[in-house]
RNA sequence: GCUCAAGUGGCGGAAUUGGUAGACGCGCUGGAUUCAAAAUCCAGUUCUUUCGGGAGUGUGGGUUCGAUUCCCACCUUGAGUACCA
């Protein structure tokens, strides 16, 4: 009986599935477990062995909560609307949902190939229409929703409507927009439609805003951040600008504080809670108001409010800053200094944020020559522009108080402002001094000798005497923008009436992607949309017409931009619990018996993204009563990424007179890439001494990624003939090989990211047909802790196939099955025991790595101890099957049971069987072990003493001194000290 | 810049409450088997050494009988930083 791991896996594979092993049903008597993987984005290139990571682990898990004796709910689906399946449809014509659907169909092969226990039945794409109705649902619900600050949570919209029409909106104490003017019941009663509507939106969770935006205008379109290198597109090199334009914004804001307190309940990693805790950036202070001194006598008299967490140190303040985007820099800026603000608003609106807030060094800004009024010594303080204040934050201004902060003592020096001194006994001639809990202020009149807490509490109380600020506590969060000019995206069930936003009535749902004839934005700047012919609401027939009929009258616009790529993925997880449902997102049977996420595997990018962004859908959903719980998932693991060996050779192109270029390809393993060593070694070694050195006209050096496939996982050498041969070398051919002292040609190694364009992806295809999918499996577990990022090494995956191989042979050889009844021996049950306990307390502790050496040792054991008892073999497969489930529901069967293995208990750990009666004690020497001594366990403290110090070796490392102490800690270690 | 994470043999990593550093595997070395190779099996493999031993977990300090583990400072690498998913 030979282990033919393809004839086996492929066997069991479709056994589950004939069988549908792992469906999970919605009632159950056993208790439930929900264990999640972050959903894939199907892209173009298929798996790497990197992508498979979390979902082994989340799959190891579930197999084993199911021996546990649990109903669990496994699911997995894809993430399918996205960029690359759109710049794909731009490039070549080809319908985004083709691609996808065709992507899609590779993942499903490629996962199912090894062998996970997912609930296909429960399949979810987000491209889907049948699945983006719930989110165009969810967004209807926020629309017709505002934040009741009173009660803490959403309400309808209606009630807010009711209380505008019964006492306007002086008491309303709601999130909203800022500058909402004060209306009475009266006023509201006499507003027209429109009127109201726009008050209504400003309050509203999902809202039409002008937002600030990085705009293309060669591509027609918004950037990430992400997208622009120096300044210009990261695709094309085109400049971009800061913009304003109207989108729809997602008022996350009003749940800052819950999403901050929800951080305490629920079990995910520190680093990720504080990522969400610094993206909150919850900070207590005040906001203060500064009143501009008119510059001319009949300028209207503004206002300019800052918040600050500092409000201690007001009169240290010499002058005030505003993000140069702030809309008062027009209004105040005096005309001789009009030219200067204006060129640093233009120079400004380039540089992206990021930019700006990385960049301290360089100190920039702008005198607006206007001047504020400081609210208690009545002094002037000049109004500046820096970009060092961001637009987005706060109020766009900050009060400035060179002696207290860095960037502002900073700015202070550079533009030669005055610096105040209010620190008593502290010298700022060298830096500015922020240490508040040091802080005893001076020269501050009424806040002189208090340190900072009371010094802020009284500087509060002032403040709102004179009308001119309170205590307030500020969030970093921003508003969520939830438009994209894209076209592979949910589109908006919303259309326009007079410029103002309807929804469409939630029966009509879904509203369908329409299709288009190009993918790019319109000419005159619109969305993709835009170019859609069939795009129009007839309010009448309640349903998508063509443009032509456009009336305004029943027939009106729809909305042109879609959703963003964090829509579909905000709510999936309440999805899976009853996907194919039709009239509701899930049934409240389904999700009350679920309720919500019990382990939730993912990658750590999504810290601030996803995760923050379903937890607001999630506690939005709570509100309204959709779902039964505020928080989806209870515990939360990010797995590490695998990275990838890149491979790398020099190519060094020598470009001459009158002549074709000449390569040299140098392949050595101790290259480096940086431009002095191209410089000095690979010049004065390669190039300098080439007999047409004369006529060389310049030199490129190109340190290339070369693709892993050509060369020899364990030697690193470059295959030459494959090298000449492959389509991406061809200019090479006749290029000169330059090999190592040693005559060997070899690649440099770096571990980087595993990606198509570096060349150096791993595909699991290959790993499995050669190996099998246990092999691979218990590889990716093997390679170490699941969190961490660690590197990709082919090379290393027999070390586990030869593990599976003996395991095997534990069981059968060439005359077939050799397990006994014989009864177990000590030894057996010891190694036995001994894995069960090690294995469950790693699973418990996501520590899977751990536990494949522990079923090394414990085969070797076996192995050692010639074990065929069945009532030792058999618990083992079980204790395998999680990690191995082919090979071992394949021996499970040999072993003659019919049910599957998923289907058996988890063996239970005797302790008895690990009793030990002695102890080899390490004798250490002021802590350092020289030797050790095997001594009985149930042996005194004075006992053990004795025995040490009597023994020869102890006497010798002492060499006749005195021990000063004797350190005996019994059953653990005996430590001499002297 | 800010925030977070990680640094242990040639490599991936182990040491779960402060108690024998390097488990397990890769690679390498030697041997067995073979016409040969693959596969398999056995032994060795942190460095250094005058073969007694000595040193050693990024660097420098501290706490402790004892530190990879706790504390302080620093260095290096990686990740996130609001429209990549």
């Amino acid at each position: 009986m030979k282990y033919n791991f393809n004839e086996i896996e492929a066997k069991w594979q479709k056994y589950w599935a004939e069988n549908q092993t792992f469906k999970a049903v919605n009632n159950s008597e056993k208790p439930k477990y929900y264990v999640l993987d972050m959903f894939p984005y199907p892209s173009g290139a298929g798996l790497h062995v990197g992508h498979p990571l979390g979902y082994i682990a989340s799959d190891i898990y579930a197999r084993y909560k199911r021996h546990k004796g649990f109903n669990v709910l496994h699911p997995q689906g894809y993430d399918s609307f996205g960029l690359p399946a759109e710049q794909y449809a731009i490039q070549t014509g080809q319908h985004p949902a083709i691609t996808t659907a065709e992507n899609i169909k590779t993942y499903r092969r490629q996962l199912d190939q090894i062998g996970f226990s997912f609930d296909w039945s429960r399949e979810v794409r987000t491209s889907d229409a049948s699945y983006y109705k719930w989110t165009q649902w969810i967004f209807i619900q926020l629309f017709n929703s505002w934040f009741n600050n009173d009660t803490n949570k959403a309400e309808d919209i209606s009630t807010l409507e009711a209380v505008f029409v019964s006492e306007g909106n002086l008491k309303v104490n709601a999130v909203c927009d800022d500058n909402i003017e004060s209306f009475s019941a009266d006023d509201w009663d006499a507003m027209s439609s429109e009127a109201k509507q726009k008050i209504l939106l400003q309050y509203r969770l999902t809202y039409l805003a002008e937002t600030e935006v990085n705009w293309c205008p060669e591509l027609g379109t918004v950037l990430a951040n992400d997208e622009i290198v120096n300044g210009v597109s990261e695709r094309g090199g085109y400049p971009v600008i800061r913009k304003k334009m109207t989108q729809w914004s997602m008022r996350i804001s009003a749940y800052a504080e819950r999403l901050l307190q929800g951080l305490e309940t629920i079990d995910w990693t520190d680093s990720l809670k504080e990522s969400q805790r610094n993206w909150i950036g919850k900070s207590v202070g005040a906001s203060v108001t500064f009143n501009v001194l008119p510059i001319t006598n009949n300028q209207k008299p503004t206002t300019i409010s800052v918040f600050t967490t500092r409000p201690d140190t007001i009169f240290g303040v010499s002058f005030m800053t505003l993000a140069p985007e702030h809309e008062l820099v027009s209004q105040i800026t005096t005309t001789e200094q009009k030219a200067e603000v204006d060129a640093y608003v233009l120079a400004t609106a380039k540089r992206s944020e990021r930019d700006r807030m990385a960049d301290v060094k360089t100190i920039s800004g702008a005198f607006t020559g206007a001047y504020a009024e400081h609210p208690f010594t009545k002094e002037p303080i000049p109004i500046w522009i820096g970009d060092y204040v961001l637009a987005g934050y706060g109020t766009g201004a900050v009060m400035s108080v060179p002696c207290g902060d860095e960037r502002d003592y900073a700015f202070a020096n550079h533009f030669n402002i005055p610096i105040i001194n209010i620190f008593d006994g502290v010298d700022i001639s060298e830096s500015a001094f922020s240490d508040k809990e040091k802080t005893i202020i001076g020269n501050s009149d009424f806040l002189n000798g208090m340190n900072y807490k009371k010094a802020t509490k009284r500087a509060i109380y002032e403040l709102e005497q004179i009308g001119q600020g309170e205590g307030k506590t500020n969030y970093r969060l921003r508003d969520a923008v939830f438009s994209r000019q894209r076209y592979w995206g949910e589109p908006f069930p919303v259309y326009y009436v007079k410029g103002m936003p309807q929804m469409i009535d939630a029966a009509h749902l879904p509203i369908k992607l329409p299709e288009v004839e190009k993918y790019l934005p319109t000419e005159t700047g619109e969305p993709p949309l835009g170019n859609a012919t069939v795009w129009a609401w007839n309010s009448i027939d309640n349903k998508v017409v063509s443009n032509d009929l456009i009336d305004n009258e029943t027939i009106f616009p729809l909305e042109l931009n879609t959703m963003p790529g964090w829509a579909g993925s905000s709510f999936y997880f309440n999805r899976y619990m009853d996907p194919e449902n039709p009239n509701e997102m899930a049934s409240k049977e389904a999700m009350d018996y679920w309720q919500d996420v019990d382990l939730y595997i993912g990658g750590s990018e999504h810290a601030t993204g996803h995760l923050l962004y379903a937890r607001f859908w999630q506690k939005f959903l709570f509100d309204k009563g959709v779902v039964p719980v505020d928080e989806f998932a209870k515990k939360l693991i990010n797995q590490g990424m695998i990275l990838g060996n890149s491979a790398f050779v020099l190519i060094v192109k020598m470009n001459y007179v009158n002549e074709d270029s000449k390569f040299k390809i140098i392949c050595r393993n101790d290259l480096k890439n940086s431009k002095e060593y191209f410089d000095e070694v690979i010049f004065e070694n390669y190039i300098h001494s080439d007999s047409s050195f004369e006529k060389i006209l310049d030199i490129q050096y190109i340190y290339s990624n070369i693709d892993i496939s050509i060369i020899n996982d364990i030697t690193n050498e470059l295959d030459i003939e494959k090298f000449k041969n492959h389509s991406l070398y061809s200019d090479y051919i006749n290029g000169e090989f330059i090999s190592n002292d040693d005559g060997k040609y070899l690649v440099t190694r770096e571990v980087e990211k595993m990606s198509k364009s570096k060349y150096n992806v791993v595909n699991p295809d290959n790993i499995v047909s050669d190996y099998g999918a246990d092999s691979l499996r218990l590889y990716e577990m093997f390679l170490g802790p699941l969190e961490q990022y660690k590197p990709w090494n082919t090379a290393g995956i027999t070390g586990v196939h030869s593990f599976l191989k003996k395991l095997w042979k534990l069981y059968a050889d060439d005359n077939g099955l050799k397990t006994t009844d014989t009864a177990p021996t000590k030894d057996n049950l010891k190694t036995l025991h001994k894995t069960i306990k090690k294995v469950e307390d790693d699973i418990e502790n996501f520590s899977f790595n751990t536990s494949v050496s522990t079923f090394m040792i414990a085969v070797n054991e076996l192995g050692a101890q010639k074990c065929t008892s069945k009532e030792i073999l058999e618990p083992l497969l079980v204790l395998i099957s999680p990690y191995a489930p082919h090979i071992s529901e394949e021996l499970w069967s040999q072993l003659g049971h019919e049910r599957s293995i998923s289907t058996v208990a988890f063996p239970k750990f005797d302790a008895n069987h690990l009793v030990e009666s002695s102890k080899n004690y390490p004798i250490s020497f002021n802590g350092k072990t020289r030797f050790t001594m095997e001594l009985s366990l149930d042996m005194s403290k004075d006992d053990i003493e004795a025995a040490v110090m009597a023994h020869e070796k102890t006497k010798e490392q002492l060499q006749g001194r005195e021990p000063k102490k004797v350190i005996v800690v019994p059953g653990k270690i005996v430590n001499i000290v002297g």
